[in-house]
DNA sequence: AATGAATGAGAGTTCATTCAT
DNA sequence: AATGAATGAACTCTCATTCAT
C-alpha cells in the first residue's frame, strides 16, 4: 500500500534534515559548535531523538565525511570527457579547487580537520579518499606517458600536485589569505595554478 | 630606586614562566590539552593567578602564536648566507618544511588551526606572518630577476611556492598521508619538492 | 468457536516469550542490563509492544521474582525423599546453596537486591517466599521433635539456619570473599556448613 | 596567624558536609539516588563545586566505605576488655549486629552493595575489611585454643560465624524479614544468636 | 496487534572565569 | 601578589514511557 515506503522515505528525509542541520551549524559556527544539543535545538527535536537516526556523534561526522568524498569523486569523474592528459589535469585541478571553495565545510572535514571521531580514523575512512587519489594518479601517469612532464616518480608527482592545490585551498579556507583583497586573491590563485603547470611544461 | 623596575622585571619573568609552561603543555600534549587549570597546576599557581598576567585564554594563545612566527622568521633568515637565489629558495623550502615537521603544534597553530581566539583573528595578527611572507617574496623576486623562473607575477609565484610546501606540511601534520609507509613518504616528499623546483632549473 | 481461547493462548505465549527473553538477559548480563529497549531488541519487537503485555518494567521484574521462587521451591521439595530429619536438613542446606550459586542473579533478585520495583515491595510478594520458609520451618520442627537439636524456638532456629546459609551465599555472590582463593573458599564453605550443624548436634 | 588553619578546617568541614549529605541521601532514598547533582542540590552548591572536594563519584563512595570500616573496627576493639574468649565472641557478635542495624547504610555499602565504583573494587579496599576479619579470626582462634569449640578449621569457623551474623543483618537490612512483626523479629534474632553460640557451651 | 516517533528527565563530568579575601 | 571557593554553562548519552497510527 505504500505506507511502508512512505515511512521509509520520511525517515530518510529526517535523517537528511539532521545531517544538513549539522553541516549548517558546522559551516556557520565552526566545528566545535556541532553538539548534539545544538543540532537538536535547531531542528526542534529533543536531543534523544537524534539518537534514533544516528548511533552517536561520530556517526554523524562520519556520514558527512562520506558524503563529501562521494561528491568530490562524482565531480572528478567529469574530467574524463577530456582526452588530452595535460588539459585534463588542468581541469582536474580546477574542479578540485572549485569543490574545496564551494563546499569549504566538507573540504575542511575531509582534508583539514584533525580527524574527528574514531570511526573516521579507524574504519575504511580513506578507502573513499584513496579512490580519489588513484583517480588523480592515473591522470598524472597519462601525462608522464604522453611526455608532457619530465619523467618523475608518479607518486611524487601526484603528491606534489595534490599538495599544491590542497595548500591553496586550505590556506584560503582557514583564513590565511586575508591579507590579499578578494579580487587580488582570485588573480593570485589562478596565477599560482599557471605557475605550477607552466613550470612543469616549460612554457 | 629601581624597585619599580625590579617589580616590572619580575612580572615579566612570571609571565614568561606561564607562557613557557603553556607552550610545553601545548607541544607535549596538543592544543586541546591547554586548559587554564592544567597550566595552573603545572606552574603550581592557582588558576586565578594566571588571570593576573593574561587577560584570558585567548591572550595566551595569541602569545604562543607570536612566538611561533618569531621562531620561524629566525630560521628563515639563516637562508641569507646563500647567494644564489634559486639555491637560496630551495633551502628556504627545506627550512620551512623542517620547521613545520619539527614543531607541528606551532605550525598547526600558525597556519592550520581555525584561528583560535578572536585576538588572533582581529588584531595585527599577521603582521608577524607578513614579515615571513615578504621575506619569501623577496627571494622569489630575486629568482625572477636572475631569470631562473619564467617571468611570472611575483605574488602568484610566491603564493604558489608557499601553498605547495604548506600543502605538504599540512597533509602530513593532519594525518592525511597515513596511506604511505613512513619511508616511502620521505621519498615522496623529497620527490615532490624536486618536482616543483627541479624543473625550474631546467635539469 | 474457540477463537477467543486461541487468542488468549497466543497472548499468553507471547507474554512468556517476553519473560523468557528478559530472564535470559538477566541471567547472562545481570540486572542493570535489563532495559526495555534491550528486551525489545532481542525479542525483535518494538519497545512499545512490551507494554501491551506488561504494565511496566516493575511488572516484568515481579514476574521474574516469582519464577525464582517457583524454581527454588521445586528444588526444595526434592528433599522430601529423605526420611531422617537431620540428614534432610543438611540436604536442604546444600540444595539452597546450590541454587544460590547456580543462579546467582535469581538469588540476588530474590534475597539481596533492594526490592526493585514497588510491586515486589507492596504486593503479596512474599507469599511465594513464605512457602519456602514454611517448608524449611517444618524440617526444623521435625529435627526438634526428633530431639536432634537442643530444644529451641522453632522460628529462631529456622531463621538462624536460613541466615547462616544466606550469609554464605550473599557474601559470595556480592564478592566479599575475594580474599579467599577459589579452592580454599570451597573448603571453607563446606567447613562452615559442618561447623554449624556439627555444633548443633554436638558432634 | 591561624588563617591557614581556619581555612583548612573549613575545608574539611565542607568535605564532611558533602559526605554526610551523600550518606543521608543514600539512607533516605537509596543508592541509585546518590547522584552528583542531587548531592549538589541538597547542599545548595553547584555540581561543579563538589568536584573541588572529591575527584569524582567513586571517590565519595570510597570515602564513605572507608569511614564505615573505620567505625566498625573502632567498635570491634572495645571487645578486648572481655577476657573469656567465648564471652568475648558473643559480645563481638552483638557489636557487629548493632553496628549493622545502627548504620544500615554503611553496612550496606560495606558488605552488601555490588561494590560500587572501581576504586573500591581495585584498591586496597579490603585491607581495611581484612583487618576486621583478622580481628574476629583471632577471637575464634582463642576460643578453639580454650577448647570451647570442637576442634575446627579456624577459617571455616570464622567464616561460619561471620556469615551467620551477616545473614541476619543483611536479611533485615534488605527487607526480607517484613513478615515478622517488629517485636517478634527482635526475639527471633536474639534467639538465632543464642541458637548459634548457645550450643557451643553445651548449655 | 503492533509500532515508529518522540521525549523529559537525568546521568557524570569539565571548562573558563570571577570575586572576596 | 596570590588564591580558595565557587559557578553557569556546556558536553554526550541512556532510559522508561507515551501516543497517534
Amino acid at each position: 500500500m505504500g505506507t511502508k515506503e512512505r515511512k521509509a522515505r520520511e525517515r530518510k528525509e529526517r535523517r537528511r534534515h539532521i545531517l544538513e542541520t549539522a553541516m549548517d551549524l558546522f559551516l556557520k559556527e565552526g566545528f566545535e559548535k556541532i553538539t548534539m544539543r545544538r543540532i537538536a535545538e535547531k531542528i526542534e527535536y529533543s536531543p534523544a531523538t537524534i539518537y534514533l537516526y544516528f548511533k552517536n556523534k561520530d556517526d554523524i561526522l562520519y556520514a558527512l565525511h562520506s558524503e563529501g568524498f562521494e561528491e568530490l569523486y562524482k565531480r572528478q569523474v567529469d574530467v574524463l570527457t577530456i582526452k588530452d592528459p595535460l588539459k585534463r589535469l588542468r581541469k582536474h585541478g580546477e574542479i578540485y579547487l572549485t569543490f574545496a571553495l564551494d563546499k569549504p565545510q566538507y573540504y575542511d572535514l575531509m582534508f583539514i580537520m584533525s580527524s574527528p571521531g574514531k570511526k573516521i580514523r579507524e574504519e575504511k575512512a580513506w578507502e573513499t579518499g584513496l579512490r580519489s587519489y588513484q583517480f588523480l594518479r592515473k591522470n598524472v601517469e597519462d601525462c608522464i606517458k604522453a611526455g608532457v612532464f619530465p619523467a618523475a616518480d608518479v607518486d611524487a608527482a601526484t603528491f606534489s600536485l595534490w599538495a599544491h592545490i590542497h595548500g591553496i585551498a586550505s590556506l584560503i579556507i582557514r583564513d590565511r589569505c586575508l591579507m590579499f583583497p578578494k579580487e587580488h586573491l582570485d588573480f593570485i590563485v589562478r596565477g599560482a595554478m599557471d605557475f605550477m603547470l607552466g613550470n612543469l611544461t616549460g612554457t
